[in-house]
DNA sequence: ATGAAAGCGCTAACAA
DNA sequence: TTGTTAGCGCTTTCAT
């Protein structure tokens, strides 16, 4: 029923081979020829089949995008660019979610290995180890992961975090939490390092709260822990996280910035719908979706096995951050009771 | 370099048929033998490559997933639901991204058709002829949209229009309007349609605003034409459209609920995180992801080509909703000027 | 229960 | 420039 190669040629009185040329290396036929070739195999509506040229070229045009979450509303965006950029490039691809499960997340690139000609691993949970025994099976890029002679490409959250923890220092803040994400992500190392490390530097305490899942309900649920913390600022893995934290406090009757300031990451569109709106470490994931496709459809001369894209964060000021309060929150009950103005 | 059914077969001494039968008609094929055979498989690190299989089969155990906007937050719980639901039956599934444009609709198909199994149409924008075309290259599942002839899984969103407006009705308010989505789509119509007729049927005003994007923007620059209606309440294409729009009343000092109430579609996480709460009618986005999965890879014989699924909405009453005001928001200049109670 | 052989739709040498 | 031929990895008759 589907129409072939071979019908092409039959009707257009060519060989198939020559009808394979006009489609896979048109230079290579009489330009007559081509057009007649051409023309009858629109007339029927003949379309290639990318399977079978897979098999005997090797590549199939398909790419594999494996996330965590695709209602994490981080990843939508990452997604949608880069289908676009791979579509605008003869490629299709394939979206698979792991559900945060690293064991899945392995079986996904095995079972796409061969249907793809290359895997863009986004926010990759399972270990290094994995990943560079995975990258024998199929090309792979990553995405906020740095592995050892993998492509990558990465957001700098670590600056992120250090321009958050500097803000909410400047606003006075003595004692700051982080709010931890799930173990296995690379993201939430260098966030905790690199706020740890400023905090340090600025002679500010820090303290690490989780880990947890990146989820706004895990946001709501830590709230409680963040209050007896004793910190007054509070920076999170993302701005899920930060949301849910939001409503908790919101539901304790803690009010954001006055009693404690809050900052996320990722720069959501919901992060500037809610409020008080959030002041969070804006991520370029567009961007980054682009350029891991462009990184994989590089052709192999060119890609240096090591090549790593780091791309720029910005702190986003908004209303969920602000000058720290006169006594921590966590030294009073948590309580609609308004902060005193007690001395000092 | 990759391995083979001929590797396996040298390799466990039996000829490639047998290790074929062992992977796809295990029953055939002597115990023994099988597990031989499955063990050097397995320390060889074989996989069956689904393209050679596709060719011959004619199944490729891959579904198409297409889209408007992969980015709306409408979607994303549905592709989820859906590649999990593909993926438990041992499909893998493409993602794609249409933009809104009718055209791009079709190409994808068409790329696609020779790739895939079957199409999951969702929130289609080009015209049921075209879709009636497209299903003769591949069979198609259409989500939010009825077709002659073409398996659907739809959302009851005209029962949740005729909620919404018996909900505003009900609160008083007398000169409701209707904020529109794209034209192309079905949804659309629906909820013009059952707006309008609940409308009249209660003796009420319906304005019809429109078409717009779907999008937050469209709904922030929507306010003003919603004002210059003189409706008191407002049901929207979407949450975004909804969302947008109190951003836009929120930018002119219009109170909501107090002077003017808006009611969403969908239901999407963020309409409950936003303040005020959004009075949304919910749609069951992730059931329909695993229906309209379902529908697709049903044997042909149990498929009537008719077949159709519906499900169920439901109006979700928050704060964005509330008794209309004495004198309508319009009839007086969009300020902060308190709706005075003059009489009646 | 297993082997032999043909062929899915296409591309890629190689010849002509 | 075009035709011939082999074969990508796999399944599927048909024999044995």
């Amino acid at each position: 029923m589907p129409v072939t190669i071979r019908d092409v040629a039959r009707a257009s009185g060519v060989h198939v081979s020559t009808v394979s040329r006009t489609f896979s290396a048109p230079h290579l036929v009489n330009p007559e020829t081509r057009t007649r070739v051409l023309s009858t195999a629109e007339s029927l509506g003949y379309r290639p089949n990318r399977a079978a040229r897979a098999l005997i070229t090797g590549r199939t045009h398909n790419l594999g995008l494996i996330v965590a979450d695709i209602a994490n509303p981080f990843f939508p965006p990452l997604i949608k660019a880069a289908e676009s950029q791979a579509r605008q490039r003869d490629y299709h691809v394939f979206v698979a979610d792991t559900n945060e499960d690293a064991l899945v997340e392995e079986e996904l690139v095995q079972a796409l290995a061969k249907q793809v000609d290359g895997v863009l691993l986004c926010s990759p949970r399972m270990s290094n180890d994995h990943i560079e025994q995975l990258r024998r099976e199929v090309p792979l890029v990553v995405v906020n992961r740095l592995v050892e002679g993998i492509p990558a490409v990465v957001m700098d959250v670590a600056q992120g975090a250090k321009a958050a923890i500097e803000h909410l220092v400047g606003l006075g803040h003595r004692h700051v939490a982080y709010l931890a994400g799930p173990r296995g992500s690379w993201t939430n190392r260098e966030l905790r390092r690199a706020a740890t490390a400023t905090a340090r530097a600025l002679g500010a305490n820090l303290t690490v709260l989780g880990p947890h899942q990146p989820t706004e309900t895990a946001g709501v649920g830590a709230a409680e822990q963040v209050l007896r913390s004793g910190a007054t600022g509070v920076l999170t893995y993302n701005d899920l996280m930060a949301i849910g934290l939001l409503e908790g406090l919101h539901d304790r009757a803690v009010k954001v910035p006055e009693q404690l300031s809050v900052i996320g990451i990722d720069d959501i569109a919901l992060s500037r719908l809610i409020r008080p709106k959030l002041t969070t470490v804006a991520t370029p994931t567009a961007a980054a979706g682009r350029a891991a496709v462009d990184m994989l459809l590089q052709p192999d001369d060119d890609r240096r096995t090591t090549a790593q894209v780091t791309l720029q964060t910005e702190l986003v000021v908004r209303d969920s951050t602000g000058p720290a309060p006169r006594r921590t929150a966590a030294s009073r009950p948590p309580s609609a009771t308004p902060v005193g103005s007690l001395k000092e």
